[in-house]
RNA sequence: GCUCGGAUGGUGGAAUGGUAGACACGCAAGACUUAAAAUCUUGUGACCAUUACGGUUGUGCGGGUUCAAGUCCCGCUCCGAGUACCA
């Protein structure tokens, strides 16, 4: 029999589903692990080539871990809400549920062609009723929660009313909005509406009117990670700043935990790494700076305490709310043109054209340190978001207040002895201050210290550490999204009763916003609650995914998200695979929302995912045709130089190895029928670039058409094969004959001129060698993720294997359980070949026996000062005296050493002697 | 600018401080074939020898530690990724 791999994968694929192979329940007698791919959103552009390779990692740990007696919980689903699907619905008018339910449709059919072994009963889909039923059930906790900093963790806000009414807000240290401060006859003097405005300061989910990225194109806001380089992430739109009340989730308040939890992860260090910037955790001081002939004071947030004695002005960000109350009435029209302008600009303009502008508000604030009187300016490189928006100045050693210093001849104080400040700023924290008080003869390390505790001391402000993480804004003014289970009285949201989740997704007529500029929710008919009018917004894309992995556990529950018992056993994600671009979005929002649900009490673990990969991107890899000026002439790549040319992307599909299927490219387009060529030795060679796989570069490899041509063993192994794992690489479909060879050679092992071939006689030494040689590698392979190296050690045991022409039932059933890992169709139909009635995923993974790669023979490698010379055979065991002393008698030792002594002799036990001269 | 990675044959890539280049592609030669494809065998870092079982050199560059460095340390160059007026 021939290896028929499409007749083979065909088989087994029915077979599993039939048999659902791979659906686990929960089951105490065994250890549970659970892997997790990052699910995808599943575009109208189907997968190509690279998205599987996170999938084929993951799937291949999975059988692994099933294979060493692991219940695994491999589950996967899909990412549903997003915005493609509404910008084709806006264009033609189709429903995105249908396109999406379309786009998903061909997903499965790829995924299942490559032999994953997912648990499709839990399949969960983000835009179905019973999935975002628990999204808005998360909402509403968090709607009805505060966050204590005290105990770092979130609260019931009815705790937080019972407080108010005996205390009122007095010593609360609690994560909010802004600071308030009222009595408990305050409190309950308050109207209904008043109250609920109180709480809204302290609400976990909470509507803030706060500056937000708004992209005009795409009418709705985005969050900061959905904004790159000023425009969107989606269709690069530009961006602009907008003071606007939305709904925000207080992530800002899980700061430091999340901080924390890194410690406790086993993450990339490049990874936590950048969570860590994005949280930035600053350390300072918050400093009161009383403003003259006014009665008013503003404070700033600064790292460098210690350079008080520097300040020569202060700057406020444009969108301060101090502006308004420190311009006096001369500069009132100069500040008014300038807000006006900083108004214009979008943030990109901001970022791409950094140059100094700002004005002088009038006003003075004086120094509470020094006393000394400075100026009051505003300028847009002070930021409204980070700190208080306002900073003090010390051109001196900050580059950016140096540049504004020079741009308006504002005084410049150097403070540490020896800096030079004439032509730039002293930004390093090293030196003796002087010029500064108190502080002269500190280190700038022990002044930082120094003037913090004085300023707590005296009551100048506090010491304070700064995140820059922000709150996420959870508002989005589109169709395609969650609704959120919110309703309006009296201009007041209330969530809806749980009992009435979920609130579905309503029709709409069209997906645009309304004529008066409502989202598109308001052309939804009966869009109430009781009567009240139901939240127009609806939820982001990260609402979704930030607790899907804990709905796999328990996906057809519909009392709750995940039962206790249910979360206890599987708990969290022990293998999250995934690409590097969500580090700053969905994980953060993920670690953040299953913080809370741990808060709460509906999940046992406060991390969700222990360890995670990053695979690395899969780039294309682009073909050229060279075309001669002018004609329709082609010339091959090493003969371009003597022409004129132009390069053209030529489809990799029909070119193979570099070489130019000739009548397929007469045939690919119109223009190209008549297409005339310059051969070298017969040959068209085509050039290459590694370029982003992309349909306009004509280099996208489809899957489906790698498992057709070659079966997705082939596929599987090859990906893995091409390179680590984590690094990025072209896809690159030369060298795949390779892997397509070791199969058949697999094949080989069990069919002798196609009829099956297997003896049952006990195995060799050299045989169990090699397998035990494999099954040692591959083992350790798999768990250091080292995947590539693994295909190669099959390449070598199978080839071993073949040369000793074995076709022991023993040791060919071990082979295919090690492999079945990685091929698991082959390794299936070839298990069953064996006799076996179960499949393959019941097996165990053999144990190894060091016993059998034990050596007679050792060979010594025999070296002169460290260079290697000739090797020596020694019985295994042999002692290093032994080693030393049989190795110098040596008859061409004795000739390499020339009759000289030896200084030192380095015996490495099994490897190396080393004779140095 | 800052942070984190990386640099090894024609190519993708292997190497707990211990024979650098596993494995694969490609290439070359040979076998089979009327022929081609497929398959199999052998060779393949460079340089020099080739009568020899050989010699020299070699992991981006310059130093250092060590009996021994691709691997560890110091200083550069280049490439990639993330982040950026964060006070």
């Amino acid at each position: 029999m021939e290896y028929n791999f499409s007749e083979i994968e065909k088989k087994w694929q029915k077979y599993w589903e039939d048999n659902k192979t791979y659906q686990v329940k929960e089951d105490n007698t065994k250890p549970k692990y659970y892997v997790l791919d990052m699910f995808p959103y599943p575009s109208g552009a189907g997968l190509h080539v690279g998205h599987p390779l996170g999938y084929i990692a993951s799937d291949i740990y999975s059988r692994y871990k099933r294979l060493k007696g692991f219940n695994v919980l491999h589950p996967m689903g899909y990412d549903a809400y997003g915005l493609p699907a509404e910008q084709y619905a806006i264009q033609t008018g189709q429903h995105p549920a249908i396109t999406t339910e379309k786009n998903i449709n061909r997903y499965k059919e790829q995924l299942d062609k490559i032999g994953f072994s997912f648990d499709w009963n839990r399949e969960i889909r983000t835009c179905e009723p019973d999935y975002y039923k628990w999204t808005q059930w998360a909402f509403i906790q968090m709607f009805n929660s505060y966050y204590c900093n005290d105990e770092q963790q979130a609260r019931p806000i009815a705790e937080l009313i019972e407080v108010f009414e005996q205390q009122g807000s007095q010593n609360l240290n609690i994560a909010c909005s802004e600071t308030l401060s009222f009595s408990a006859e305050e409190w309950k003097a308050k109207t209904e509406k008043e109250q609920q405005e109180i709480l809204m300061n302290y609400r976990i989910a909470y509507l803030g009117d706060s500056m937000v990225n708004w992209c005009p194109a795409l009418g709705t806001v985005l969050a900061n990670d959905e904004v790159i380089d000023g425009v969107s992430e989606r269709g690069g739109h530009p961006v602009e700043q907008r003071k606007m009340r939305q709904w925000c989730l207080r992530v800002s308040a899980y700061a430091q935990r999340l901080l924390n939890g890194l410690d406790t992860i086993d993450w990339t260090d490049s990874l936590k790494e950048t969570q860590k910037n994005w949280i930035g955790r600053s350390e300072g001081a918050e400093l009161k700076f009383k403003i003259k002939d006014l009665d008013l004071d503003f404070t700033v947030f600064t790292t460098r305490a210690d350079t008080i004695y520097g300040v020569t002005f202060m700057v406020l960000a444009p969108e301060s709310d101090y502006v308004s109350q420190v311009v006096t009435s001369e500069q009132q029209e100069e500040v008014n043109k300038y807000l006006e302008t900083v108004k214009r600009r979008t943030e990109r303009e901001r970022q791409i054209d950094k140059k100094v502008t700002g004005v002088f508000t009038g006003s003075y604030a004086i120094n509470p340190i020094s006393g000394t009187i400075i100026p009051i300016w505003i300028s847009d490189y002070v930021l409204a978001g980070y700190g208080t928006g306002a900073i003090m100045a010390v051109p001196a050693h900050d580059s950016r207040d140096y540049a504004f210093a020079k741009h308006f001849n504002l005084p410049i104080i150097p403070l540490i002895e020896g800096a030079d400040v004439s032509e730039e700023s002293f930004d390093a924290k090293e030196g003796i201050m002087i010029n500064s008080g108190f502080l002269n003869g500190l280190t700038v390390k022990e002044a930082i210290q120094r003037a913090k505790e004085y300023i707590a001391e005296n009551n100048l402000g506090q010491i304070k550490v700064n995140y820059r993480l922000r709150d996420a804004i959870f508002s989005r003014q589109r169709y395609w999204g969650e609704p959120f289970p919110i309703y309006y009285k009296d201009g007041m949201p209330y969530t809806v009763d749980e009992s009435d989740l979920p609130i579905k997704l309503p029709n709409v007529d069209k997906f645009l916003p309304t004529e008066t500029g409502e989202p598109p929710l308001g052309r939804a008919k009966d869009w109430t609650y009781k009567g009240y009018p139901l939240e127009l917004n609806t939820m982001p894309g990260f609402a979704g995914s930030s607790a899907y992995y804990i709905r796999y556990e328990d996906p057809k529950n519909d009392k709750s998200l995940v039962s206790k018992e249910t979360n206890e056993y599987w708990r969290n994600v022990d293998l999250y695979i995934g690409g590097t671009e969500h580090a700053t979005g969905h994980l953060i929002y993920s670690r953040f929302w299953n913080k809370f649900l741990f808060d709460l009490g509906t999940v046992c673990e406060d991390e969700p995912f222990r360890k995670l990969i990053n695979q690395g991107m899969i780039q294309g890899r682009s073909n050229f045709v060279y075309r001669i000026k002018d004609t329709n002439t082609f010339v091959s790549l090493n003969l371009k130089e003597q022409y004129e040319v132009t390069p053209l992307h030529v489809d990799v599909n029909i070119v193979s190895n570099d070489m130019l299927d000739l009548e397929a490219f007469k045939n690919w387009r119109p223009e190209f029928k008549d297409a005339e060529f310059i051969l070298e030795d017969g040959k068209y060679i085509c050039g290459w670039a590694v370029e982003k796989m992309s349909k306009s570069m004509y280099n996208v490899v489809n899957p489906d058409d790698i498992v057709d041509k070659f079966g997705a063993d082939t596929l599987r192994l090859y990906e893995m094969f091409l390179g680590p794992l984590e690094q990025s690489k072209p896809w690159d479909t030369n060298g795949i004959d390779g892997v397509s060879r070791f199969l058949r050679k697999l094949w080989n092992l069990f069919y002798k001129n196609g009829e099956l071939c297997i003896s049952q006689d006990e195995p060799t030494k050299e045989e169990l060698k090699a397998l035990h040689k494999l099954i040692k590698k591959v083992g350790t392979d798999i768990e250091n993720f080292s995947f590539n190296t693994s295909v190669a050690a099959f390449m070598i045991c199978v080839n071993e294997l073949t040369s000793l022409k074995c076709n022991k039932k023993a040791i060919l059933s071990e082979l295919v359980v090690v492999i079945s890992s990685f091929a698991p169709f082959i390794a299936e139909e070839l298990w069953h070949t064996l006799g076996n009635t179960t499949t393959v995923v019941d097996a165990r993974f053999p144990e190894f026996n060091e016993n059998y790669l034990k050596e007679d023979n050792v060979k010594y490698t025999v070296s002169f000062n460290g260079k290697a010379r000739f090797t020596i055979d020694f019985p295994a065991g042999a002692s290093k005296e032994e080693v030393e002393k049989t190795t110098l008698a040596h008859e061409s030792a004795q000739k390499w050493m020339e009759g000289k002594t030896p200084k030192k002799v380095i015996v490495v036990p099994n490897k190396i002697v080393n004779i140095v001269l």
